[in-house]
DNA sequence: GCGACAG
DNA sequence: ATCTTGTCGC
């Protein structure tokens, strides 16, 4: 990624981005994963309210045993404000940032947010896997758009999330007797490619281990318990 | 016009 | 996203 590219990010105003998201989304490929990911990555963000100073935490896990094998972490300020459906110009800058830093990267990465379950098809994980050219999950807490019907609570279990006439991902019960999680794709791999490699990171909790890592590495970093920096095992 | 709305 | 203690349920 040029320092050009991170600057036009820095300039862009609400309207410029939604065009550059009707640009982009021509990019998107959704062709399935060629090969058996062994190594899975999660990304989070943690900041404190009213800041635009954010945190960034990038965890790569090898698969299966999901054991840890590096982690990078990055601080910086951003410019532009939350705004629905307009996520990634908020953290994609940090993300870049972190991203770049490892110095060995991981076969898919998993993104704290969605993917092309987005009005305009262009998530934070599909904008992000565009940019860095590598395959991408989106796994949201809430859905931002669309809707799904009831769902079993037996851990596995999913349904599609349509929006519109189109299936956009899926409401997946990550845990059992819990509230789904929102899985789509991002680029560069199929829906069921998302839904296998985000069922590998299940452990006992509602949330992937990777993105539970990132995001605790996050706020270490924005506690000041922890190095900003890449750190190898 | 009204309501919804990732992190 | 973050601020926070106890508490209900599988």
């Amino acid at each position: 990624m040029s320092g050009d590219r991170l600057d036009y990010y820095k300039t862009i105003d609400p309207t410029k981005a939604k065009k550059l998201q009707q640009e982009l989304r021509q990019q998107i490929s959704l062709e399935p994963l060629a090969d058996e990911p062994q190594f899975v990555a999660g990304a989070d963000i943690s900041f404190n309210q009213g800041s635009n100073l954010m945190h960034a935490g990038i965890i790569i896990l090898g698969l299966p045993d999901l054991n840890i094998v590096a982690r990078s972490t990055v601080s910086d300020k951003t410019s532009f404000p939350y705004i629905p459906g307009l996520l990634a110009f908020r953290e994609l800058p940090i993300l870049l940032k972190a991203w770049d830093q490892l110095e060995q990267k991981p076969d898919v990465l998993i993104l704290d947010g969605h993917g092309i379950a987005h009005p305009r098809r262009m998530g934070i994980a599909t904008h992000l896997g565009i940019e860095i050219e590598h395959p991408t999950i989106g796994c949201a807490k809430n859905i931002l758009t669309g809707s799904h019907d009831e769902l079993s609570s037996q851990k596995g279990e999913r349904v599609p999330l349509i929006d519109g006439s189109e299936t956009v991902g899926m409401a997946l019960r990550s845990r059992t007797n819990v509230n789904p999680v929102y899985v789509s794709p991002g680029h560069r791999l199929s829906s069921d490619d998302a839904y296998s490699v985000v069922m590998k990171c299940l452990t006992k909790y509602k949330l992937p281990r990777t993105t539970r890592l990132a995001h605790k590495w996050a706020n270490k970093l924005r506690r000041g318990e922890a190095e900003e920096g890449y750190f190898k095992n």
